[in-house]
DNA sequence: ATTACTGCAAATACTTTGCATACCG
DNA sequence: CGGTATGCAAAGTATTTGCAGTAAT
């Protein structure tokens, strides 16, 4: 597992220090599309030395080398996901939860259009959110306080 | 003119002030996604009493009652858009300039996902943002430089 | 030794908040 | 008069930067 994620910063050109494999890993494992804050505050009870800095600094080599993707649904802060092949975000306006949406519901044409020229602009990012309220919400459950970090 | 503006504050149920119709004319008539900071920018050269706290302020109350939407493809800042009909928009990577993609070009299906019921999650709101090279800095031309305010 | 990763603290940028004042029906 | 729009200054939050220390090749 380790020796996987060492491999998967080589080949994207990343050294694998321990607090990059540690990033890596979490974000393999927390497909929550957290936040910085989010890395750092989980992370750093494990690893007590590791700054805020760092995860910055991390996030901003991982997004250059293409092993996360950023993303922005929300209007105060950016989230990470190393899930990188393409598919929708849902944000919850109740809970705030993000969850991911697979391609083939949401829509199957988005993804096409990276690689294109649309009006005469090459795209090469697709990014597709949708808000709404989540199946839990919409139920009656979750309230936004339940979200707070345990 | 005016009266146009002041109406459609009256039908969507916003007072009509003074700041807040100029405002909601420059929106229509500055079709460039400008940030809070820009709108208090330009405004203020015209009258010098507005406050970017009444920008923001107002911009709120717009997105409260739906005469705008904000368009979230900056990580850094929130842009508005008077225009609310569904359409994409694409940010070139090189100048930063968002333009509008109309939705017949872009993803003609991705309207239809509002109001529907995706993976158990009622979907509100759809915004798609493409990412690449614009038209204008492919051929060479335009840099980040030039686009910075006057 | 040289390069580059790390972390603290300060700085910056966007936005919100508290509160006093001014405006409008 | 009473509610609300406005604006200043301060606070808050996310992120970046400068720079010194440290690890690794």
């Amino acid at each position: 597992m380790n020796d996987d994620i060492r491999e998967m910063l080589e080949r994207h050109g990343v050294t694998p220090s321990f607090h990059r494999m540690k990033i890596y890993e979490y974000l393999l494992t927390h497909r929550t599309h957290p936040s910085a804050e989010e890395i750092h505050m989980d992370i750093v009870r494990e690893i007590p030395t590791l700054s805020k800095t760092t995860v910055y600094n991390t996030m901003k080599v991982f997004l250059a080398k293409g092993l996360v993707t950023a993303v922005t649904i929300e209007e105060d802060e950016v989230r990470y996901d190393a899930y990188t092949s393409f598919h929708a975000h849902f944000k919850c306006l109740a809970c705030g939860k993000v969850y991911d949406i697979d391609k083939a519901t949401s829509s199957p044409h988005a993804e096409s259009l990276a690689g294109r020229t649309i009006q005469g602009h090459r795209v090469t990012e697709v990014h597709l959110y949708l808000r709404g309220i989540c199946r839990i919400c919409a139920k009656g459950g979750l309230k936004k306080s339940n979200l707070k970090r345990i």
